[in-house]
DNA sequence: CAATACACTTCCAAAATACGGAAACGCACC
DNA sequence: GGTGCGTTTCCGTATTTTGGAAGTGTATTG
């Protein structure tokens, strides 16, 4: 169990608790990390007392925190007063993409995508039983869906989410590649995804093209799968993989 | 060497060494943050040791540090062994860049820059006395500058650098925008540059086109002077700024 | 103008916490 | 089977973090 209290009577459900365990952890790193989260991007600042409360953390102990992680450019503090995440962030994030190593291949594949579909297009991971939005390009139209880098999704389910797992079932029992979904996880949007192969035979990724539902008609379906198989395959190509196992 | 001495004989002035202050700062947090930074793009995956050396820490402590990163997905540990930076630090990076409520204007801005001129476009904001990188678009040729986002480079020197304070000067005594460089802050490199102006009158950051100095010839400079300007007035525009200052 | 409320900051003693030495473990390479 | 290297567990200690309380400053109210 986590225990929040230290000499309090008992109780309490609340506090932090959210993302990792509290197994083994260092508590002062633990607390300045569950600030770091407590961050939405909603809200321009937040001031003191606004992120000791999302945090479940003692006003003291918020200010000593975020002292610190602003010495690193992790939190900025406003000159009018409040805080909010730091630039620092942009640099790390960004390092961890570039360590991915796909970039150079996966965005001109969007670009083209993009391009040519004038949709959104983006490319999702593998992250266990997650997967999670790594690179995006907005639709220059301006009904669009709106998703961000960065963000989490479930597996099995959405174009993406399926094309992920697609290659794990049976040779026989495989779903037809690209994935086309209409409604599925978000019900005004339709998808196209296509898992992309890596040099080792692995799923490095899932390339498609999401577009608003109504705007999905039988000419923009049979504009968009051509496309997104072209580029899944591109990839693949370019990871060092065989595209023959998703030309099935 | 760094060497902060457990026992502590006196004094201080202290190690702490690289990045931010020790003043008042969270120890273990500080120290985690410093791990942080110890990962560099060109290592795929850095081995406890290694991370240990970088951040001159204990080996046993580094291996706690990362423990409680990795709970919150700040590093990966990798299955073959070796860690490197996490997935959330994507998360949050997008979200810092989302805080700043620029991306809509300045995305598409440079977008049509690099267009038009088949070189990267890039937007500057300023950090206190430097400068840092938040979006950039790179060209589309094969020669080309390479800059990512997130990194720092210093104010005063290269056309952004100077784009950035331009204003700061007395009114008569302002350079002519946009700002022209060539091989200024990289002996390669000619860049264009001009601010962007806020509501509040403020600079918001500097817009701008690298290129390589050997393709910069009368004929480039005369397409990408006009490119620049108009589309620094038009994300000044776009933010309530008035573009008259940058017009002079 | 006094009085109250609120956000933030400083101080400090207590103790919980993180530290790091040592030693065990696992593995590859001799 | 032995040696070297990277990693992990264990554990006593004292360093570090903690949070109560009180102080400062600014806004809001009576």
């Amino acid at each position: 169990m986590r225990k929040p209290r230290p000499v309090q009577p008992d109780q309490s459900l609340d506090s932090a608790s959210d993302s990792g365990g509290s197994e083994g952890n260092v508590r002062a790193v633990d607390r300045a990390l569950v600030i770091l989260n407590a961050f939405r991007e909603e809200d321009g600042a937040l001031p003191l007392v606004e992120v000791a409360r999302r945090a479940g953390l003692h006003l003291t102990t918020a200010l000593r925190l975020l002292g610190t992680l602003e010495s690193h450019g992790f939190v900025q503090r406003l000159a009018v007063g409040g805080y909010r995440l730091g630039p620092t962030l942009l640099l790390l994030g960004d390092r961890f993409r570039r360590s991915l190593r796909l970039e150079d291949h996966v965005m001109p594949a969007l670009e083209r995508l993009r391009a040519e579909s004038r949709e959104s297009a983006t490319f999702f991971v593998r992250e266990g039983d997650h997967r999670r939005c790594v690179f995006r390009l907005d639709s220059p139209q301006l009904v669009r869906d709106h998703a961000h880098v960065g963000e989490v999704q479930p597996l099995g389910i959405g174009a993406h989410g399926r094309s992920l797992i697609a290659l794990d079932a049976p040779a026989g029992q495989r779903p037809r590649l690209p994935i086309v979904t209409r409604g599925e996880r978000l019900r005004e949007i339709a998808a196209i995804a296509a898992p992309v192969l890596d040099a080792a035979g692995g799923v490095a990724g899932s390339v498609g093209i999401s577009v608003p539902l109504y705007r999905f008609d039988a000419a923009a379906e049979a504009l968009c799968v051509p496309l997104v198989m072209r580029e899944a395959v591109a990839i693949t190509r370019a990871l060092g993989g065989d595209p023959a196992a998703i030309l099935n």
